[in-house]
DNA sequence: TACCAGGGTAC
DNA sequence: GTACCC
DNA sequence: GGTA
């Protein structure tokens, strides 16, 4: 990411049409009926809190009011990219992000069809989960073994569509195949060894227990570091699946000497496990990833991103790492 | 019908 | 160059 | 897949 202005200006125009909300909260302009109190502003017009989710008031958890409707049309979404279906696969995934983040329960094709990303076909599919509690064409889609196969191939950290096939028509079919047969890189050996621990979703609660354990870290080497985790996490989500930290320093400078040594600090007390990437170079944003577990009994590992970047560059930092990547692009 | 973000590393 | 990832 |  370069974070030049250029990069934001989409992130500041447009606001009518493209929603202005991170989560890319609900719909097009018109509905978002949401009553919103400010009380400091009372003269804040009607339409602005009933346009802008920032208008309104968040409350402390994000809510997932359509989940049985995301969930089912997940599965379509990543049996079309297993297929190599990008596009098909863009558009629901679209829809996905903007309906789980739809204020309320859906109830109609026709309230489906007032969300942005969601058209006709989409519309006709969430319709028959409201009704049906299910979605025929999972069934049809993502239930043949090939299909379930590809799924559990690209559940390993490294391989995508192209990779998942090539083991499938070498005749592989179990994560056994892969470990005893397989040809893996480096990354898909880290992936297929935690294979169901990184594939867990992370309660959030423990994603705050590894900020407090970077952040020690980062203290003991330099005073003043800023510990930040962004991604989903930042977003409010309940679980998250992985944990994305950002770290800067208001001096603007430490940032440059900080990231190997904030590194080796966790390796010694045996926090990272794997590297996946040590060392990704952008601009003056550095970044690590890689694997990581708490200290005691039965942690999960879990998949780990750091980012360090000067102070310069923490705002538009952490709009990027906050994401979501629906919302960067 | 054209387009769908923009950047990086591993192989 | 391609595959994969943030 | 959806949008323009
Ligand atoms: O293709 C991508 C992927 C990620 N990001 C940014 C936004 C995202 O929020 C952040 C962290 O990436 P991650 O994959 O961890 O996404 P997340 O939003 O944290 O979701 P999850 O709960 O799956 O980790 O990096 C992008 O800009 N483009
Ligand atoms: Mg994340």
């Amino acid at each position: 990411m370069l974070y030049s202005p250029c990069k934001l200006r989409h992130l500041q125009k447009d606001t009518d049409e493209k929603n202005t909300s991170r989560e890319d909260d609900d719909t097009s302009a018109e509905d978002n009926t949401r009553e919103g109190s400010f009380k400091k502003r009372k003269f804040l017009p009607k339409e602005l809190k009933e346009k802008f989710a920032c208008a309104r008031p968040s409350g402390k958890q994000v809510k997932d009011f359509n989940h049985h409707i995301t969930a089912e049309l997940e599965k379509l979404a990543a049996a079309y990219k297993s297929k190599k279906d990008t596009w098909r696969a863009l558009g629901y995934q679209k829809a996905i992000s903007a309906i789980r983040n739809y204020p309320r329960p859906i109830t109609s094709r026709e309230e489906a069809l007032s969300i942005r990303g969601v058209g006709g076909r989409l519309a006709d599919k969430v319709a028959e989960i409201v009704e049906s509690g299910k979605l025929r064409k999972v069934a049809e889609v993502c239930e043949d073994e090939e299909a379930q196969t590809l799924q559990r191939f690209m559940g390993v950290w490294g391989a995508g569509p192209t990779t998942a096939h090539g083991w499938y028509i070498q005749g592989y079919r179990t994560l056994e195949d892969l470990r005893e047969k397989g040809n893996l890189t480096r990354h898909q050996q880290i992936g297929l060894k935690y294979y169901d621990d990184i594939n867990s979703r992370i309660p959030r609660e423990e994603v705050a227990e590894i900020e407090n354990y970077v952040r020690s870290a980062a203290h003991g080497i330099k005073k003043g570091l800023i510990v930040m985790v962004c991604g989903s996490y930042r977003r409010g989500r309940a679980t998250c699946g992985d944990v994305d930290v950002l770290v800067t320093h208001p001096d603007g400078q430490s940032h440059e000497t900080v990231f190997q040594p904030l590194l080796n600090k966790l390796r010694e007390t045996g926090f990272l496990t794997d590297d996946l990437v040590t060392q990704e170079d952008n601009g003056n944003q550095k970044k690590y990833l890689g694997v990581c577990k708490l200290p005691g009994e039965g942690q999960k590992y879990r998949r780990l991103d750091v980012i360090v970047v000067p102070y310069c560059e923490f705002a538009p930092a952490a709009m990027y790492f906050t994401g979501s990547a629906h919302f960067n692009r």
